[in-house]
RNA sequence: GCCGGGGUGGCGGAAUGGUAGACGCGGUGGUCUCAAACACCAUUGGGGUUAAACCCGUGCGGGUUCGAGUCCCGCCCCCGGCACCA
């Protein structure tokens, strides 16, 4: 063997023998455990990998060589989510079709990805546009689609005036698209929706139990924004009956007001409806239009300049923050159930139509939006929840620690009686019921895009929708020279009559859906497709997924912590009704990697220049420096992208360190869920690691003993490899426990630890070796060597090679811990007096308390300290720790 | 503002309530070399000392405990998400 490191001498050599042998198909040995590892479907972008996407694959390549050699089946798949914008933007830029293009990106990918050693079982891949896939996303549309969960609905949407598209809500970033920055503008057209928010609850409810970062958990139910409160009627008091009812009993005025118009208004805070001094309907509010018609001219004219200001407005003004509250009277009224009181009706934007009823009541007094209002238009503000300790308070008192006060027969009730009692008041005058509220809406998939997955949805001449047999399926995208946008809101699929035309159920002339599928449906199912890829009977057999799923451990950004996962969620959960899938959820476990930033080379900008968005500098390319003053240049962590120049590419990783390394380096540099900032350092530090282990296996080869395992057990133990066993022992729990909980970087620090140590072991031993030396050592090589292999495959298979074998390290077996072995003989005892360290102690593991005590009593430096003192107590930890507490 | 995650040497980061700073990067000194690079050895939280002893140290202020980076209370700062959600 090379006394150097040489990666370049061997690496290539690994990947094209696993290849040879399709080390990576996917096993399925009847008596083994499975274990399903993927990570996040990816688009694979023109511009390649950087090691910035290492950084997702090789984790989850390092726990799936594990646990294939622990002895599990494993699904370790991967694919592309090719449909989509970006593709097609594309290719519309290059003058291309997404087709060709996006299979040469993805066979970049792949090409990157095994050049890094990662572990896939390529012959379960595909592309979310392939033929045979989409078929099936199709067909799980229908399914949707019968069971009442997909629908078309005019709704208003977010219009992309340079994409020339519809963009949903998670798609645009304070009012601006978030892919072309174009200022979103608001548009009608007919769109088709799921219906996720019929799952709100149990998708809200099955996060309990998931084994996934909690701050994801939180952003989900957040998104999915779960209120409790009351809805109930308000009735309309006309200016005519205005002063009529003043002094009546409420339950008479209720009852006698049936007839007259009416809204609904939802409240988490019906506690507070005695405080109610107006209500506010949203500008959009259906009743507005009946409502101005009772009211004098005057007022009605300027609630429509209202609403018409409120429509031109752009969500970025009208979303704006801090913003000063608007809004008009319409001079009406409406009658407060609980007390018959008449409150003005006002319309102001700052009620959304789009979530509760579109309306409010409003209580100035105890909510912090209503009492900004108020203030501004002079309107009352009253006090109806106090202080429990009877404190004064400035309002508005949001707080729902409180009583009732000026709450009729309410007062003196604390907040919460009040809350339930007054909605099983409501709800037995049937004016209101106790409700349950989502802020979750519906799913926008409709894209008018070519594109994406066809919606496979034909319109009859009669306005009925059919869905397409599925023995017709897929509908196929047709191949066309002209796909880009036709900038009226339609799809380009739309002025393809061949497309268009067909025939419906009954063989009359229909047309066909045009809009396609946004790319999250793809990406809500694919990791059900691994289970059974070739299937084309069925999108996967019953027993296939019934295998694989859940996903044991899914592996990518943060990034997509609501949408996507919520999405796949939903589907899954259809999917288990529908009686497809025995999992009710798909990712048992989920993990997110910190991105790799670059140290990016900024300039100070000139006066004149408009700088991106979030940015304090213009970029300069590292060949520019030199060309400005030093004082101008500055230089920021920021993440790898292309137009930042500034991505380390694999092969430059590759070719400077080689594989292993850049594993080994991404692995070690930070926790798996941290940012780490890219280091050529760093990498040259795995470079100086790997070649310590291939010098220190040289070094231990000729005392290598391939049988040590038949004799281990019968060479009485000496002390050196005693210690060699324990470190072995105590490396092997570490490793493999670190390993489990993704804790990479302490992973690799064990095995530099164990190295070192054997290192040293050898250097001091290697003259003149015992036996029991030699069977110890042999077994720490090849452990060293197998808990080396997840995280650096190739020079494992090397070394293996190298003493000797002729297996892969993926087919060999993880080493198993034996308690016993790592047992300590002798341990340090740190020894306190009064919780301060002053000095160290070596004992027998064994050592009674007792002993432990008089030993450390008798250290010189624990007597000067006890010295005068009185000892009131001693602390044993056994094989830790004494403390004396002495005064 | 609300929700979530964080704040530990020059840097990345270790640390089931029990020896803070593992491991690595960088630095310093040395060996090798004609020289440099690589590599190797030693050293490296701050103060203090010839060397020790000793003192100070995990964002800030309190608390619980024999003992707190870790637990509790109150703040400050940074990152991510949501943002008039009634």
């Amino acid at each position: 063997m090379a006394d150097r490191y040489d990666p370049a001498g061997f690496e290539a050599q690994w990947r094209k023998r696993w290849k040879d042998a399709d080390l990576f198909k996917t096993r399925s040995n009847p008596d083994a455990p499975k274990f399903y590892g993927a990570d996040f479907f990816p688009y694979p972008s023109g511009a390649g990998l950087s090691v910035g996407h290492c950084r997702n694959y090789v984790p989850t390549d390092v726990i799936c060589r594990m646990k294939l050699m622990q002895g599990f089946n494993v699904l370790h798949p991967m694919g592309f989510d090719a449909f989509g914008l970006p593709a097609e933007n594309e290719a519309i830029k290059k003058k291309t079709h997404p087709e060709p293009m996006i299979k040469q990106y993805a066979a970049t990918y792949r090409r990157q990805m095994e050049l890094v050693g990662v572990s896939y079982d390529w012959s379960r891949s595909f592309s979310s546009s392939d033929k045979t896939f989409y078929q099936w996303t199709q067909w799980i549309f229908e399914l949707l689609f019968k069971r009442g969960l997909a629908y078309r609905s005019m709704a208003a949407v977010n219009w992309d005036p340079i994409d020339k598209t519809v963009l949903a809500d998670e798609e645009i970033i304070g009012g601006r698209a978030e892919r072309s920055g174009a200022l979103v503008e608001k548009k009608y057209i007919p769109q088709w929706f799921f219906k996720i928010t019929e799952y709100a609850q149990r998708l809200l409810d099955d996060l309990d139990d998931l084994d996934w970062p909690e701050g994801i958990k939180s952003q989900q139910r957040n998104w999915i924004g779960r209120s409790e409160g009351v809805q109930f009627t308000m009735q309309l008091a006309s200016s005519a009956t205005k002063a009529l009812h003043a002094n009546e009993d409420p339950e008479f005025v209720v009852k006698n007001l049936q007839n007259r118009l009416a809204f609904e208004v939802f409240t988490t805070r019906v506690d507070t409806v005695f405080g109610m001094t107006f209500c506010v309907l949203a500008p959009e509010h259906a009743l507005l239009e009946k409502i101005l018609k009772t009211v004098d001219e005057e007022h009605a004219e300027n609630v429509r300049a209202y609403q018409l200001r409120a429509k031109t407005l752009s969500d970025i003004d009208r979303l704006a923050t801090n913003r000063e509250k608007t809004g008009v009277f319409t001079g009406a009224y409406a009658i407060n159930p609980v007390n018959g009181e008449q409150v003005p009706i006002w319309v102001a934007d700052y009620v959304l139509a789009t979530y509760g009823t579109g309306a409010i009541m409003a209580v100035p007094g105890h909510d912090e939006r209503d009492f900004e209002f108020a203030k501004k238009f002079g309107i009352d503000i009253i006090q109806v929840i106090a202080p429990s300790d009877g404190s004064e308070v400035v309002l508005p008192y949001v707080a729902k620690d409180g009583i009732l006060v000026s709450s009729g027969e309410y007062t003196g009730k604390p907040v919460f009686a009040a809350q339930s009692e007054l909605g099983i008041w409501m709800e037995g005058l049937g004016i209101g019921e106790r409700k349950i509220q989502y802020r979750l809406r519906d799913w926008l998939i409709s894209r008018q895009r070519y594109w994406g997955c066809p919606i496979p949805i034909i319109h009859t001449k009669d306005g009925e929708m059919q869905p397409v047999p599925l023995d017709c399926l897929p509908v196929e995208l047709p191949m066309v020279d002209d796909y880009e946008p036709s900038g009226d809101g339609t799809s380009p699929l739309a002025h393809i009559p061949e497309f268009v035309n067909t025939t419906d159920l009954d063989g009359r002339l229909g047309q066909r859906e045009t809009d396609t599928m946004g790319g999250f449906a793809c990406s809500s199912w694919y990791f059900l497709r691994f289970c059974d890829p070739a299937n084309d009977k069925e999108p996967w057999s019953f027993d296939a997924a019934k295998y694989w799923m859940p996903v044991d451990c899914y592996v990518g950004g943060a990034e997509h912590a609501v949408m996507h996962l919520l999405y796949a969620r939903f589907w899954t959960k259809v999917l288990y009704d529908a009686g497809l899938v025995t999992v009710k959820e798909p990712f048992a476990r989920l993990e997110n990697q910190g991105q790799v930033l670059a140290l990016t080379p900024y300039r100070r900008p000139r006066e004149d220049e408009n700088l991106e968005v979030g940015e304090d500098g213009v970029v300069v390319s590292f060949a520019d420096i030199a060309n400005y003053n030093e004082e101008d240049i500055f230089h920021r962590w920021t993440r790898m992208s292309k137009s930042k120049g500034n991505v380390v590419t694999p092969e430059d990783a590759v070719e400077s360190y080689g594989a292993d390394a850049l594993r080994m380096y991404l692995l070690f540099v930070a926790p798996f869920n941290a940012d780490v900032q890219w280091s050529n350092d760093g990498m040259q530090g795995q470079v100086r690691f790997l070649s310590k282990i291939f010098k220190l296996i040289d070094e231990a080869k000729p005392m290598y003993f391939a049988e040590w395992r038949n004799f281990i057990g019968f060479e009485e133990a000496d002390d050196v490899s005693k210690d060699i066993r324990r470190r072995t022992h105590k490396t092997i729990k570490k490793a493999t426990a670190d390993i489990d909980r993704f804790a990479f970087n302490t992973y690799v620090s064990s095995l530099m630890i164990y190295v070192n140590d054997l290192t040293d072991l050898v250097a001091k031993h290697k003259a003149n070796p015992s036996r029991a030396f030699a069977l110890s050592l042999s077994e720490a090589i090849e452990t060293l060597i197998l808990l080396l292999s997840p995280a650096a495959p190739h020079s494992a298979d090397e070394l293996w090679h190298d003493i000797g074998k002729s297996d892969f390290t993926v087919d060999v077996s993880w080493p198993v811990f034996v308690p016993a072995l790592a047992v300590d003989d002798t341990v340090t005892v740190a020894v306190q007096v009064n919780g301060k360290l002053r000095e160290t102690l070596e004992m027998e593991a064994d050592a009674t308390n007792e002993a432990v005590e008089a030993a450390a009593k008798a250290l010189p430096k624990v007597a000067a300290h006890l010295e005068g003192k009185t000892i009131r107590k001693v602390i044993v930890v056994p094989r830790k720790l004494v403390n004396f507490v002495a005064s």
